[in-house]
DNA sequence: ACCTGAACACCGTTCAAGT
DNA sequence: ACCTGAACACCGTTCAAGT
């Protein structure tokens, strides 16, 4: 089921600068390479991510892979790299600091969780911090204009994006429960608050959860009112 | 430099009851299987988990070990469940109920980060949960003597052990980062607040980082009054 | 009941060799 | 510059066979 289109396939226009004629040769880049394992990743896991199964749908012997990305641990990094670079820039939106910081916050948690087994790649190699860079220049501006900076400000960016990830990567994992074990399938059910119960029985409402957590951050850490001048 | 003590080595009584005189023979029990595997896991971490490195440090043959635990898959299974029994059970301590909700997050934290390859296993596995157990029962006493039941109280629950577990994994993603990547080396340096920059290139601490999280939760989940009778 | 050895399919990686 | 094939050490797992 792969191995498919090896020889020939001559997708993309013929280099007119080449002795070719013969073969177009089409030859594999490093950027296709890692661009093939992002899809890998994102599709099947990160288990899914063999140097075999990646130079098989590349059409190519394992061995060329590396010579383009050099190994399995470069080439992860590579794509923590371009998982960076896909962040993209943010721009923030509501009436007040707080609300801007919010909804900062709430569209850098949809953005992670379009591709949970990347981010989970790249908590692996501790370089979450890189995908809050975008969202935190961002942020910062927002803290400065209600007075919020230095020290404090480094610390609620923290705080904040730390709830995110935390979030993100918790999320990923009920997900990946096989049996999706709740806290309220432990609970003896003869307890005095059979609501409390049946409510941990229940899959978590992670909107809900992330929610919550954030306000609290956000009233904890973010002032209401831009400072006296 | 393995495969040591392969012969003899009768350790702990000889049975009574066997036929034996001849050579001891002192079994691999499943319960010695799963125990040394967490050595190794809280050792080496989980990659140091191979069923072969596991044999020779018991000193029998590869094969000997799936009689006793199935495959590794169930291994692993077998680990979480005895983590989670290792958790055991917590008091709290206080003056307030806000006091020793707040003790019990930071004691829960304390324990689970003592043993961080195990954790990040349960993680993976989607069975963090079942580590907050024990600590959920008491807190849920503890919010129901200032008036939190219910829903309400299983929300306050899920954040705040979420808050704990989210702490832990990113603190131990933070130390496995090779060169301890922060957002601050990230930054420019020609930005309008340096003392903010400079704050981002320090290591995180990650106790503050825990404690600002966790009160800023426990002020807008936990009422500082029991409600009136 | 408990353990061994051979065997299989699958890894990541190196290296000499080809064009 | 780019790719192949053979080879190595290491995985998890199955199975028939031993005591």
């Amino acid at each position: 089921m792969s191995a498919a289109l090896r020889p020939g396939a001559p997708s993309g226009a013929p280099r007119p600068d080449a002795e070719a004629i013969v073969a177009p040769r089409v030859p594999v880049s490093r950027d296709a390479v890692v661009q093939t394992a992002m899809r890998l990743v994102e599709a099947h896991g990160i288990d899914a991510l063999t140097m075999r199964r990646l130079s098989d749908e590349l059409g190519v012997a394992v061995t060329a892979i590396y010579w383009h990305v050099g190994n399995r641990d470069a080439l992860l990094d590579a794509l923590v790299d371009r998982l960076a670079a896909d962040m993209g820039t943010l721009r923030s939106s509501g009436a007040s600091a707080r609300e801007r910081i919010t909804s900062l916050a709430e569209t850098l948690r949809v953005r992670l969780r379009d591709r949970p087994h990347l981010i989970g790649l790249a908590h692996e190699r501790g370089r979450t911090p890189e995908m809050f860079l975008p969202v935190e220049q961002v942020m910062a501006a927002e803290l400065a204009s209600v007075g919020v900076q230095g020290k404090d400000a480094a610390l609620a960016l923290r705080a904040i994006s730390t709830h995110v990830v935390g979030s993100v990567l918790l999320e990923r994992a009920a997900g990946r429960s096989s049996s999706a074990v709740n806290a309220g399938d432990l609970w003896p059910t003869d307890g005095e608050d059979p609501e409390l119960v049946e409510a941990l029985a229940a899959p978590t409402d992670f909107d809900r959860l992330f929610a919550v957590g954030l306000n609290a951050l956000v009233d904890a850490l973010v002032p209401r009112e831009p400072p006296p001048r």
